[in-house]
RNA sequence: GGCCCCGUGGUCAAGAGGCCUAAGACAUCGCCCUUUCACGGCGGUAACUCGGGUUCGAAUCCCGACGGGGUCACCA
């Protein structure tokens, strides 16, 4: 058997992250087997329409590598892959469904259902279309067609007995048909299908043999097998996948900005990290690794290792694999793709960008936190005297000033302002006056940083502010701890 | 509310009747390394939702309760 896996989702503007778990497993899935994987757009509600949102789907799945074999923009045997050029193909399948009595026509206007909705409502009940239409005889509905009259097409579903399925990751499942059917729309008003009809009809006229789909969809599947069933289709291998969750009890919401693809790519995630992370929410390999290119998901990806129940997106479990790509990454690739966010702390500033690339690298853990962490070069922060205490550095405001006064000439001094001459010169220096390092080091780091902690110790600190810098800041702290005092 | 799904530490998760005195990872805490922080190394705290069965034996099977989620549109 051939495995034929699709994506279909509906342009709404961005990339959620959970379609994009379902988009990845469904790529997987095909690679593992050898087979196809298809990007299907479903546009059939209009007023849902937003411009430009099919790029942002072509562009994030090709961002991630997610390359499909068939879609709209490189054609395929089995197109057009967007609903709306399809449009025209679904009506006579939904005819051939009231041929054969699995359908029929309904008049009732949006009005009425929406009234006998609210009345049912109000007495506690479950509003059902009651089949209102379906007795209408054929002269009548001759009479309304010709006439004109404005008309949807429903799905005439069996209201006893059961109807049952096979799930590849829930198993067996079986819903009472009383429960779960209902005659619902095939063709709309303005003669568009339904999402549920259409997916029926292109899954089918498209060869998917498995559908992945969140498990919102696993007690409408009987509906969808009525309709494969009316038509004398094969049913598709089933695949509904847990929920990813934002907390316990929340989804994760497109709301809450912190749904969307974009969102981290913004914030200074990595793909590769996103992707590797997204994989492992509700999938897992068995064994006890963690790290996985795409090309080894593709080997490894399993459906019967699919978890059954809801996921919790963990940030601080994505922000660790982020820093361990971030860490993993050539240096060369780092210092690339750190610049411009040191260029928005330190530009105009002449910082040496390499230098401080090595000392961020293993301090990176997004992106977007970098800025932050480096604008202390480009401008003193305020201090509060405080900082100079510390019990085990062994210093407080008054060995501070000690400290600096003794550091002061020493660094003065120094004709070729490099890291190892800072070093070796300040180091022999404080041998010489008997002090402890931390006693020296720890006030000279805050003195010229303004902070408690810092990437790189006092010698990498001044070798990136440099001389002038460094002397200047040095002496506006001695200052500030002479009014102190 | 009806129907359906899920229920192992804070989170992801291994576990498919004895190998469980329940892995591993993230987070957290402590120690070491160290001029701060980070990295790295070592160690700790922390879980089978509850109640009944079945069985010589249950995290694993059954029933019930409880908790959470999903679904009941001319949205997808």
């Amino acid at each position: 058997m051939e495995f034929r896996t699709r994506f279909a989702p509906s342009p709404t503007g961005f990339m959620h992250l959970g379609g994009l778990r379902t988009a990845l497993y469904e790529y997987l899935l095909a690679r593992k087997n050898g087979g196809k994987f298809i990007l299907r757009i479903e546009d059939t509600d209009q007023e849902r329409f937003v411009e430009g949102a099919t790029q942002v789907i072509y562009d994030t799945l090709r961002d991630c590598g997610i390359n499909w074999d068939e879609g709209p923009d490189i054609g395929g045997d089995y197109g057009p892959y967007i609903q709306s050029e399809r449009k025209d193909l679904y009506l006579p399948y939904a005819k051939q469904l009231v041929e054969s009595g699995h359908a029929y026509y309904c008049f009732c206007t949006k009005e009425e259902l929406d009234q006998r909705r609210q009345a049912a409502e109000a007495r506690g009940e479950t509003f059902k279309y009651d089949k209102h239409c379906l007795r209408l005889s054929k002269e009548e509905i001759a009479e309304k067609l010709a006439a004109g009259t404005p008309y949807v097409i429903r799905m005439n579903a069996p209201t006893e007995g059961t109807s049952s399925y096979h799930d590849m990751v829930f198993g067996d499942m079986t819903f009472p048909n009383s429960d779960t059917m209902d005659d619902m729309v095939l063709i709309k008003q303005d003669g568009m299908p339904t999402y549920n009809f259409a997916n029926v009809i292109d899954d089918h006229l498209m060869h998917i043999s498995h559908v992945i789909r969140g498990m919102e969809y696993l007690s409408s599947t009987p509906r969808y097998n009525f309709l494969y069933n009316a038509f004398g289709w094969e049913i598709p291998q089933y695949i509904h996948l847990p929920t990813v969750m934002r907390d316990a009890t929340h989804k994760l919401s497109k709301r809450d900005g912190d749904a969307y693809y974009s969102d981290f790519i913004e914030k200074g995630y990595l793909k590769e990290a996103l992707i590797n992370y997204l994989a492992l929410v509700g999938w897992n390999p068995g064994d006890e690794r963690e790290f996985f290119t795409l090309g080894e998901l593709e080997e490894v990806f399993d459906v019967s290792r699919l978890n059954k129940s809801p996921g919790i997106f963990d940030i601080d479990k994505l922000t660790w694999f982020n820093a361990e790509y971030i860490r993993k990454l050539p240096f060369d690739a780092y210092l690339e793709m750190v610049t411009p966010w040191f260029d928005k702390a330190l530009a105009g500033k002449n910082i040496d960008y390499k230098r401080l690339a090595e000392l961020m690298q293993s301090r990176t853990e997004v992106f977007g936190r970098v800025p932050d962490m480096v604008r202390f070069l480009a401008e003193m922060p305020e201090y509060d005297l405080d900082l100079y205490n510390n019990k085990k550095m062994k210093t407080n405001p008054e060995v501070a000033a000690e400290s600096l006064a003794l550091v002061r000439p020493v660094l003065e001094g120094i004709g070729d302002w490099n890291e190892t001459a800072i070093h070796d010169t300040v180091m022999s220096a404080i041998a010489e006056s008997g002090k402890k390092n931390g006693a020296v080091l720890w006030p000279l780091r805050i003195a010229i940083s303004g902070l408690a902690s810092t990437p790189g110790g006092a010698f990498e600190i001044a070798y990136l502010l440099g001389k002038n810098e460094t002397m200047r800041r040095l002496d506006l702290s001695m200052e500030k701890l002479r009014n102190n005092a």
